[in-house]
Parts: structure tokens; C-alpha cells; sequence
DNA sequence: CATGAATGAGCCTTCATTCAT
DNA sequence: AATGAATGAAGGCTCATTCAT
């Protein structure tokens, strides 16, 4: 598996300008896309309540106001960082599935490739946690998201394309997996007195029952 | 099991004062235990976000000064009404497990005792999220209490007493339950198209296959 | 009296133009008249407070810069839509004196003119009134337009066109006028418990009293 | 009458407390008073758009946060000192009327007490026609002021105190005496080229007329 | 022990205006 | 002549915390 896709910025600078260089004048599509790359790392670095919008704007080489020419808030912008996260994510998920190898090589890869997803943006993950936490407006998005990931999950388990409805199981699987990947990620393990490795069998071995 | 127990407040009244009267000078325990009893039906209620120290204060017949003289922060009232609520639950945990009955019927009542808790408080356990994302030293003092959990859980599963370290299963074990029992009590089933009586058995399942 | 006549807007959409129709390049005349009638317009509806320039170039068809290409500031683009209203009541105001009808007649046919004029832009009007309170230079703007209003009344008045100077009859004339045309207009006089035609009266009675 | 009575500011200063002095701890309807006294002045020196709640605060010796402790907005408390205001006008227009004397020496002495307090409170009652013309609020609060005027002149023009309801040629005479005075008060007589002692005279006329 | 008036740094947001194209 | 992305000063408001009483 390639960590280096994993790891990836899950927004990406488009055209190929030059870092640093600020065009006063460019398409609103890229300067909408500056900013939310930039605040992905802003709030992957010191977390949702740790700017405002003012710092998200200037840390895309832009003024305040502009922030607002493209967002209603803080929280659109960080929602708009998070679907750019997932979408990411489950681009990645795809592509290790839809590998041809023995079903314990595939769940190590799936689990390696979210840990590292979990990894490199673990305070953007933290934060998204403490927003569904408290807004509801997040929270529904945050479902939103799940709900999309369970039926993707339908999908890819149906035995001949069949997809079925949402199944409990697949629910507690993916929460299963996303708890353990942030507590792996904040680095809880090595604080509970757990060996990372064995923690990573444990999610293998998860994994691995359920898939085909 | 008493469902009633389970979903108590963390935090009891301390004496048998009757409810409203508020002496102007009481012993500082008394106090300092209203304000957090106050606190924990306030944070459950608006979330942690959702009021300040005066209003806290307040609504513990106190003025805001008094809460400083009880409390360094907010967080730490905060701190203290989870900390209430942890040792309630365990408690729960403990009375169940101890129970002689079927490993089956054991891992439902357990699964039940622990949804309730968590349905009861779900404000409470969803601001703690929150904080948790946001703040060090929440983080630090809710894995604190994980890994108090953890090794309850090593020195219960031991065959003769003998704890051992802490166990990777375990600990997913224990990040499993508490993921599902907080989508549980958030409702996030319903709107994944999830029945909650399958969710439940899966848990059941899994508790099952974890215990002695 | 052609009722509609007065209601019209002050400013009118230069040549026969396709309402809509909005050509990229005109010329600057006429761009300047469609900021200015479509200015009229929002003021009356939502305030000067209500939009900002950026709004005001969109309502016209154009974009924000064309905005300042015509007008230093939104402040002037008011005052030519004010400007463009007082020339259209004074018109009124001069057809209706130089008809040749009883006193009476001229002074209720005055009155309605008048009243229908500020009905039909009272919210203009409400905002010059703001605007004249805060601003110095408005302020000066419409003083100048009172001005020559007085003279007006002073040519009108005078035996044999010799005007003589203004005289404060006709000032405190004038002031009653706008200030009880701007009250029923706005609606006050309901909330007041007084009938408008009472109030129609009164103004009628003072306006024939001056007139020759 | 005593000129100085009629400029008074509306609010005065509670206590017998030496300027300047400022008490970190004082009760809650002192601080307001002086809030609103500070803010009168304030605004009648730099009109309501002129300051923001910031500054209000830091012209009575507070800090911004005291000023929400005790108004809402901005809007509320130009209001309170509008309403204070107008007492203090109406305490006056009072006592003038209830003197026994000729009608001629009660209507000038009317008109020199309202002009009086125009004069001092020219820039508060600039930015109350402003205030009113934009703000729905204001607007309300303005138009029942003028409602309990009408009442009262209603009730002192009635032959045996049988009150009878609001009339228009009382409206119109507040309307008429109302914006007269913000006229002189303002200087716009100079500007049209009229002599102040005229405007005052029609102005006494007006009046006398209205008084048994 | 308890009070509660007061604090003030800092966040979110607006909008009149500019200027490179 | 017209565009429209970008600007940034400034205003309204909150709330965790202090301290004189």
C-alpha cells in the first residue's frame, strides 16, 4: 500500500501555481479550494476552537472577508474539510478492497491505510468529534457521512450486487473501527499500557471476519 | 436488574435537605456537591458549550463567586460530574457481572444497564466528547478513567485472581461498547435505517463472547 | 388629479429600452439613470441602511464597480434619487397651484398630491430622514432643496411676481406639510387613534390658509 | 422660566458621589443611571452611528462587558436616554402650562422651554429621527411616546377634565412644533435666510391659538 | 463562606470601496 | 465601459474569571 496516497492532504491545491503565490484575482472555485485545504491543516494542527475565521482566511493568503464571500461560518468551511477527509477515505477503502489478494492481506491493508488516514489528520478528526458533540448542524452532516459509508458497505458485502438494507452489524463494524483508529491515531494505547502492534491483530482480526 | 438505579443521577444531594432550601452557609462539601449535582443536570441539559459558570453557579441556588471558590474552571466542575458518572456506571458494571446467572443473560443485562446510562446522560456523554477532542487535560483525565477500566476489566477476566497487563481485546472491547451505546443513545440508529433491537443483540454478542 | 401621475416614479428608464435588456456597454447616461432608478427603488423598500452599493449595481444589472465608475459613494447615489424626487413633487406641486379652481379645491387637491407622493416613496423618505440626521453632507443636500422650495413659495405667493424675502409663515407652512405628510404616510396616525380623513382635513384647512 | 432647569441633562447623576469617581461596586440602578447619562451626552456630541456599545461603556468609567449587563443593544439604550428625555421635556411643558398667566406670555414661554431643550439635545434628537426612520423598534417606542403626549394634551384642553379622544389638530400641532424646533435647533433657519425671532413668533401664534 | 458587579480579550461578521482584468 | 474578486477596518457581543464587600 502506498502510505504516501493515504497520508495525502484530503484537499488538494488545484491548477499547478506555485506554493505561495497568491493570484489577487482567481476563480472563486480555487480560492474556495485554497481555503479549505488551508483550513484542513489549520484545524488538523490547533483544532475547530482553535482559529477563527479571520486566521482560516489569512492562512490562505486572504482577508477576512473573502472568507465569508465563499462561507456562511467556521462550521461550513470545517464540514467542507471533513466531506473532502472522508471522501478520501473512502476512495482509499475502495481501492484496497477491490484488491485481488488473501482476505487477511486485504483487511491489514484496509486497516493500515485507515490508521494512517486517522494518523495524519488525527486534529481534524478530534475536532469533528467536539463539533458533532455540539452542534447539531454537524451532527447531521457528520450522519450523513456514516449512512453513505454503511451503504457503501451493503454494497461491497451483497454477494452478487445485491445490496440489501443497512445491517446492524456493518453499524457496530464501522464504529468499531473508527473509535479504535482515533484512539490508536491520539495515541491513547501507549497510555492504557497496549502494545500498538497488538491493537492493530485485534482490528485485522475484526475486519478480516467480516469481510468476503 | 433495577433500571431505576442505573439511571440515577451520578450525583446525590447530600443530607436529607429538603430540595430548594439553600442555606447561605453550609459545609463546603455539601456545596461543592450541590454545585457539581446542579452542574451534571445542566451540562446533560444545554451541553457544555451551552452555559457558562454563572449559570451554574446559579442554578445551584449560588452566586458566580461561589463557584470559584469550589471550582479552578469550568472544566473542572465539569471534570467532576463525569467522574460522578463514571463511578456510577461502574458500579452498575461490577453489580452485574458479580450476578450467578447465564454468560447470555449476564451480557444482556450488562448491555442494557450500560445503554440506560448512557440514554440517561447522553448530553452529558456527548459534551464529554467534546471537551475530550478539545481539551489536554480532559483528554488526560477521561483516559485516565479508561484505564482504570481496563484493568477492573483484566482482574475480572483473570481465572484466579491474577490480574495480568492490560489486553488489546479488551481495550476494543471496552471502545466498542462505549461508541455503540453513545450512537445508541444519540439516536443515530434510527437514522441509519437500523433497528435498535438488532444493534442490541450485536452487542450482546459481543459482550457475550468476552465474558468468563 | 392624475393620481398616477404623481405616484410614477421619480426617475424614469431612459429611452425605449426592453425592460431587462441590459446592454454591456451603453452610455454612461443611461447607466447612470437605470443605478439611479433602480437605487430609488430599494431605498423604498429596504433603506439606505437596508442594502450597500454592491446590492444597489446588481439591482441595476451591473456589477459593483460600475457602481463607483457613476458615484463617489452610496451616499450620492441617494441624493440623486432624492434630488429625482423632489423635482418630480415639485412639478406636481406647481401643476396643481396654477390651475385655475376655488382655494379649497387647490388646497385639497395640494394635500392629495403631496400625500400620495410620500405614500408611494415613504420609504425614501425614511430614509432621508436618517440619512439627513447622520450625515453632514446630505444634511446640506437637502437643506438646498428646501431652499429653493421656499423661494418658490415666495414667488408664488407674492402679488405681482416681486418675491421679497422668504418668510417664516412659509418655512413653518412647509415643515408642517412634510411632517404631517411623512406621519400619515408611515402610518402613525392609526396608531395613533386619529382618522386620516380628520388629519386630511386639518392639513387642508392650514394649506387653503395660505394660499392666495 | 429658568433656562438652566430646561437644558438640564435628562439624567442625572445618582448619589452625591464626586465626578470622576468611580466605584468598582455599585449598585446595579446607579451603574445604569450612569450608563445612560454618559450615553446621552455621547450621542448628543457624536450621534447614535457615531459611538458603538464599547465606548458608551468606557465614557461612564465601564468596561464593554458592563454595558450588556444592563442593555441589551446599542438601540436600548439610546431609547433610555430618548425616554428620558422626553420626561424631562414633558415635566417641563407641564409646569409652564399649569402657570397662571396670560395666554400670549404661556405660549412663548412654551415655545422658549421646547426650544430650550431642542437646542441642548440637538444632536440626541438628530439621531432619534435617524434611529427612528431606519429601526422598526425605535420606531414603535418613538410613536408611543407621542401617544401619551397626545393623551395629555387631549386631557389639558378638555373643559372639565372630560379627556375625549386624540385629535388630528393636536397631532398636527405636536407634528408642527416638533419638527419646527429640531429646525431652529439645528440652524437650518440661518440657512433659509430667516430670522430666528420670526420662526419663534409663528411658532407662539400657532400655539396660542391651541391654549384656552 | 458567600456575594455579584465588573472585567476585557477576543470572536464573528459586515460592507463600502478598490483595482487588475 | 464594465467586471467581480478581494479588501480590511471596525462594530457588536460573549463569557470565563476576579475581587472588594
Amino acid at each position: 500500500m502506498s502510505r504516501s496516497s493515504n497520508s495525502a492532504a484530503p484537499v488538494r491545491r488545484s491548477r499547478n501555481r506555485p506554493a505561495g503565490a497568491r493570484p489577487r484575482r482567481g476563480n472563486p472555485a480555487d480560492t474556495r479550494a485554497r481555503l479549505v485545504a488551508a483550513a484542513a491543516e489549520v484545524f488538523n494542527r490547533v483544532g475547530y476552537r482553535g482559529t477563527d475565521s479571520n486566521r482560516l482566511a489569512r492562512a490562505a493568503g486572504y482577508a477576512p472577508g473573502t472568507f465569508y464571500k465563499h462561507f456562511p461560518d467556521k462550521r461550513a468551511i470545517f464540514l467542507a474539510a471533513y466531506e473532502a477527509w472522508v471522501t478520501a477515505e473512502w476512495a482509499t477503502v475502495e481501492r484496497v478492497l477491490t484488491r485481488s489478494a488473501a482476505r487477511a492481506a486485504r483487511a491489514a491493508a484496509l486497516a493500515d491505510a485507515i490508521l494512517a488516514m486517522h494518523r495524519r489528520w488525527r486534529g481534524l478528526r478530534a475536532s469533528l468529534r467536539g463539533l458533532v458533540a455540539d452542534d447539531p448542524v454537524a451532527r447531521a452532516f457528520y450522519r450523513a457521512q456514516r449512512r453513505r459509508q454503511l451503504e457503501l458497505l451493503a454494497r461491497m458485502s451483497a454477494p452478487r450486487g445485491t445490496p440489501g438494507p443497512p445491517r446492524a452489524e456493518h453499524a457496530v463494524l464501522l464504529y468499531t473501527i473508527e473509535r479504535v483508529s482515533d484512539a490508536v491515531a491520539d495515541g491513547e494505547l501507549r497510555e492504557l499500557g497496549l502494545r500498538a502492534e497488538d491493537v492493530r491483530a485485534t482490528l485485522c482480526a475484526i475486519i478480516e471476519s467480516h469481510l468476503r
